[in-house]
DNA sequence: TGCCGCAATGTTAGCGGTAACGTTTTCGGA
DNA sequence: TCCGAAAACGTTACCGCTAACATTGCGGCA
């Protein structure tokens, strides 16, 4: 009993119709310049007439290769990372690639299980938004042999390629934008806190500490970060503090929920109180007052983590390296 | 020449190792019932010692069913479809399918794209964000007979399963709502001028056209939304119509936008003039003033979406059929 | 004329799974 | 003890495409 055929149009259909085998079909489709003109054009109208849609998924058995890659990120909804989706989206599907996005909502675990899902599916590769994975995650991605970009923050150790900026000098660095601006009491309100806005936070005392401040005015929460969520923690701060003169938030959305409760309170910014963020979101440009916060290059690191991952695809060889992309400073309204 | 297998751990390989051929070891993973025991737990082994990780390409290409299913959103940065991404992708998993993600940069043209690039991929369904849709792909969506739900606006004539809400509706409730509070001067501002915001301005239209009022008061532009945008058309619109007394935002980027526009001219808000957004983001609940929005369902459409879908793919008859999940109008301190 | 080399195309043998059907084993009941 | 059905497992033939090698045909040159 011969096997259901899909009824899709395959190779062979079009090879049939030309009159060819559908070798010379397939590679015409991979590689035109092999193939004479006539039969190409023949193979292209055919092609046209029949609505073919290659099929990748046995392209893919045969030549192991899928021409896709992974890219997690740790949340969709996070403006974060959409900007540097957008970047490797935009560099992979140039050199012919498709991205196939996964969202682990910040757990390794969840990491694991989406890095095993797309290894099932054959990528090619990975685009990871942290440099903390499972141990499980480690031997898949080892013996998988393929090539991983880890990215958002740098490492000391990475896979790899790894893309990204150093969280904790830019916590530090824009602690000391705060000392420079004349803030003596300055506090840290964090959420979430997973790896990289520990370093921020990291960052932040070194800069108090090598300024001889109190690193005591530290508010954090491991739940995930929202508007709502600046607005409490800056209210509970408000309380064990009084007398805070400076916030910087771990970031952007918990800094505009900081400045929405400030404005509710009708406590000036930066007046009676200065407020710093972390990302450089559209909205911090927008807010009245504008927000200062620590501008990453979200879009950059996207860009190059797709470069060096093509030059992978393409064969260069496997030299783990770090990529420092470096942060901006926009000093604004709220300080 | 044998051809140089991948490397990777196969079917064969559990099979050999555990002496048994490698049809029980598939049907060991796909029906255990009916493999026996002892020669279960030993395949179990097998696959947890050699790190088997299962071909998906494969089992597709030889069943014909992927177990995959593309979602295509305008935007990921767009936290409007976070929400329906995350219902869906719930309702997809628990029934054991995977959602590649595709985004459209709102072009109907690129949705095409990536509808045949799916396809390609031999996805077993789609959910669309829209129910406008390009000649060829609507071709492409019949000719592969797949279960396809289109998402967010109702229409009369949906392709299969159509899940969303009355967005003219929506746009009058809310232009009722402003009217009913006391607003006679009412202005709409509208970006990106999708199908959607077109409905949401013809809502808006019927409302005021009802109660007598003018309908000149109406800003648009094609340029995609943002916060600043939403302060610059607020700032057109104040200048060509000093005397409006409440602006009807077609999204909550452009009313947020508006907001700190009035803000930062010194404009009371509601005092001096009222906003309403559309969508019930988190920042219009977090803002001071909180903003009056249409809260729309975005979370039940993807719920809606992906039991629908699964309905189909588990062998439901295709019965094109519109699911209204209606909106709810939040009247908060912006009006 | 005969031989060489290259361009254009074809043949073969898989890639790693699964559907369909065939065979063997097991076991209860007559 | 023997029979027959179900349970357990195996064989075969693909799914649609491509790598590697084989073949064909043709022009150019000695």
């Amino acid at each position: 009993m011969p096997r259901r055929s899909s009824g899709r149009v395959t190779l062979q259909d079009i090879a049939e119709r030309v009159g060819v085998s559908k070798v010379t079909v397939s590679r015409c489709l991979r590689e035109p310049q092999r193939v004479s003109e006539t039969v190409r054009l023949r193979i292209e109208e055919a092609i046209e007439v029949l609505n073919y849609i290659p099929n990748r998924q046995a392209g893919a058995l045969s030549s192991g290769r899928s021409l896709s890659v992974a890219l997690l990120v740790p949340s969709i909804s996070n403006s974060v990372f959409s900007e540097v989706q957008r970047g490797v989206d935009e560099g992979l599907r140039e050199a012919g690639y498709q991205v196939l996005m996964g969202h682990t909502g910040y757990s390794i675990l969840e990491e694991e299980r989406l890095i095993d899902t797309f290894l099932a599916y054959g990528v090619d590769g990975f685009v990871l938004s942290s440099t903390r994975h499972t141990d499980y995650a480690h031997r898949l991605l080892n013996r998988a042999r393929l090539p991983v970009v880890e990215t958002m923050e740098l490492t000391d150790n990475p896979l790899d390629i790894n893309v990204g900026l150093d969280q904790r000098a830019a916590g530090r660095a824009i602690g000391e934008a705060l000392i420079a601006a004349g803030y003596r009491r300055i506090g840290f309100c964090g959420a979430r806190l997973d790896y990289r806005v520990q370093q921020r936070l990291a960052g932040w005392e070194d800069a108090l500490k090598a300024a001889g401040l109190s690193t005591q005015r530290c508010q954090t929460t491991p739940r995930p970060s929202s508007y709502r969520l600046g607005g409490e923690l800056l209210s509970a701060m408000l309380e064990r503090w009084p007398d805070m003169d400076a916030v910087f938030c771990c970031n952007d959305d918990l800094a505009a929920g900081a400045l929405f409760e400030c404005q509710r309170r009708r406590l000036d910014v930066p007046g009676q109180l200065a407020l710093a963020g972390f990302n450089g979101l559209d909205i911090t440009d927008a807010t009245w007052p504008t927000l200062t916060t620590v501008i990453t290059p979200r879009r950059a690191i996207g860009e190059q983590a797709a470069r060096l991952l093509v030059e992978r695809l393409q064969g260069a060889p496997c030299d783990p390296s770090c990529h420092d992309m470096g942060f901006e400073i926009a000093l604004r309204q709220s300080t």
